[in-house]
DNA sequence: CAGTCTATTCGCATATTTGCGATAGCGCAA
DNA sequence: TTGCGCTATCGCAAATATGCGAATAGACTG
């Protein structure tokens, strides 16, 4: 491994000491951000890999561009099962929702 | 196989046919509250198998027993990731959502 | 029987998402 | 450069979810 990576490497675990250790609700929020970001970034795939725009994808479930773009926007938090379901059925997806186990301590 | 079966087969058989071969805008609708029912399920299974009550629950989440009886009742509609997130959080359990093709035709 | 626990449903205030036009930025081709 | 397509962001109205207390009903127990 040569110097680059290893600074790197030591910079994430600099902060992570600074700002995550033992405080599990930053620990929480950040997860919370990945999940809507995950989110997000399904739907870009989605939408991208069918080859629509925006403004396409939404007149096919029937609202307008600026709305797709904000779903796509990896902070957004307001996700709705209804909206998934309206991008899922334009694009001949089932939406699954699963509760998995988180495993305690780590 | 008995009598009863075979008229409740034949009964389900009918009713297909009467309501929704070839209108897939039923099949649709008919989807959706499946779907819908399938979180409501999902929700209580998941709160009974901790063996909690509604009003448990509610407090865990910072919400009241109505709004959780809402969330398990079949016919909703409107759950929002947030949400389902919030009971995840509170019953150790992260929210995967996937998108999963809907092969054509039958 | 009364009393308790649980779940459901209603009504309404508050919070949040959605709808949508307007605007701006960016990349690209003419 | 100009024009065009695509995306991001803003602002506000409308629609929808949430918060929560109250009333109701059923099951169970004393």
């Amino acid at each position: 491994m040569n110097k680059t990576t290893k600074v790197t490497v030591d910079a994430v675990e600099i902060i992570h000491r600074r700002y995550f250790k033992g405080r599990p609700e930053r620990l929480k929020a950040l997860e919370e951000a990945r999940a809507d970001d995950d989110v997000a970034r399904k739907i870009f795939e989605l939408r991208t890999k069918a080859g629509l725009t925006q403004a396409q994808l939404g007149k096919l479930i029937g609202t307008t561009a600026s709305v797709i773009s904000r779903l796509e926007s990896a902070d957004y938090e307001g996700h709705s099962l209804a909206m998934l379901r309206r991008i899922g059925a334009a694009l001949n997806q089932r939406v699954e929702i699963k509760f998995v186990p988180i495993r305690r301590s780590a």
